[in-house]
DNA sequence: TTATAAATTTAGATAAGTCTAAATTTTTTA
DNA sequence: TAAAAAATTTAGACTTATCTAAATTTATAA
């Protein structure tokens, strides 16, 4: 139906939609790693296929057949990689590459079964909602650590940086999915954090504090 | 490393060698549904990568590690069809296309440990011998029903014929992987022959004799 | 509000994989 | 063993997805 670089750009006017009302050429081709030129002739080919909106100079958004293809990528991406890590037992910063390749697969039964030999998993090892068949799926309402203040609890829903680098430094200092923190201190000098989770203290910078997502 | 199209074309080259010393152009063309003009152009690329040996009109074979690449695809087919029928229960009629885009998934650590969650299995649900990381799998000598004779008795193994339509008779028939049968007679007419198993008469004709495997 | 900078598109090329039609080589057959 | 037939390769073209360099449009800023 789609080729293979179709559905990557879909994805990533997807991912981009999130932080803005359109997404611009020069955005894709940072994020696909292409040229902006590159970028140009493939919106061309999506509007043809009216997957999108384009008007040149102005941006794209996608329309409601191409949002449905990129949701639909998400499922696959997402699915795998709960797979990957539940029945494989792979570590969750080893799982995004090949769910790259995996998201691809384009049989809709084998995804529908997978969904339910895990049981219909609602987020991934990320945190990030996983779509149903319908394309439905829960936002859950989350915030970076640094947005609360000292006193203040949650629980690690979700990352901001999906870097590997990011994942295994959290996973060293067993700031996973599903962990209860409480601020303990703000340090004024460099607002780095002190937390508590677990009995213990972790001191993280602001950087990982904007990074990391929790729910009240 | 190598592309989707030399992949197959490794794969294909492999299957075809089974039943001959080397395989012609021709050959190919028809079993991966293109032109001859197309293969002759994709075994120059081939042997410049010393994947295969090429001599222009006569033929080719697989270098050693033209092998290893073909045997790695075949491998992962193999395990993904197992997956596909053991796990998320389809049936073996089922499985060949989705494989089909499974097998090029690359990742080595993720094949190897989907072999380890299913109990690495020795054969596909086709009967086919899957290979182990190494490479390596039993060439398990099986016979056409049609190669033997009246009160012989054998067990199905395998098929040689692995289309759909035959597939889905055989599932009818319970002619599956695993069972026992018996002949009782061979028809001189059409050389039909009719079976014993799990206490049925079964008839089968010679097509379907030459194209379900047993051992003895 | 006009010049400059930034973003985007267009023009023209390239590589992979495929095709048709024509040329060449090998095999078969009379 | 020389035609004829079959198999294979070559030549030239097309599509997809990319690229660089140049042209155009939009945004910014003096
Ligand atoms: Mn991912
Ligand atoms: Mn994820
Ligand atoms: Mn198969
Ligand atoms: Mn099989």
């Amino acid at each position: 139906m789609n080729t293979l670089a179709e559905e990557n750009y879909l994805k990533s006017i997807y991912h981009l939609s999130v932080n803005a009302a359109s997404v611009t050429t020069n955005q894709l081709a940072a994020l696909l790693n292409t040229k902006a030129s590159s970028v140009t002739d493939m919106l061309k080919k999506l509007a043809d296929k009216e997957l999108i909106n384009y008007t040149p100079y102005q941006g794209v958004t996608l329309t409601a057949s191409g949002e449905k293809v990129a949701v639909n990528i998400i499922r696959k991406h997402r699915l795998w990689e709960y797979f990957l890590v539940e029945k494989l037992n792979f570590k969750w910063d080893q799982v995004h590459e090949m769910a790259e390749e995996m998201e691809h697969i384009s049989s809709t039964e084998l995804i529908d079964r997978l969904d339910k030999f895990m049981g219909y998993p609602k987020y991934d090892p990320h945190g990030d909602p996983i779509p149903d068949c319908n394309g439905l799926f829960n936002i859950h309402n989350l915030k970076p650590v640094a947005a609360i203040g000292v006193n203040e609890t949650g629980v690690i829903c979700g990352v901001r940086d999906h870097s590997k680098e990011f994942l295994q430094y959290l996973e060293k200092q067993e700031l996973t999915i599903g962990k209860n923190i409480l601020i303990l201190e703000v340090i004024e000098f460099d607002r780095s954090m002190i937390l508590e989770m677990e009995n213990k203290k972790i001191q993280i910078s602001r950087e990982v504090a904007n990074n990391l997502l929790i729910s009240l």
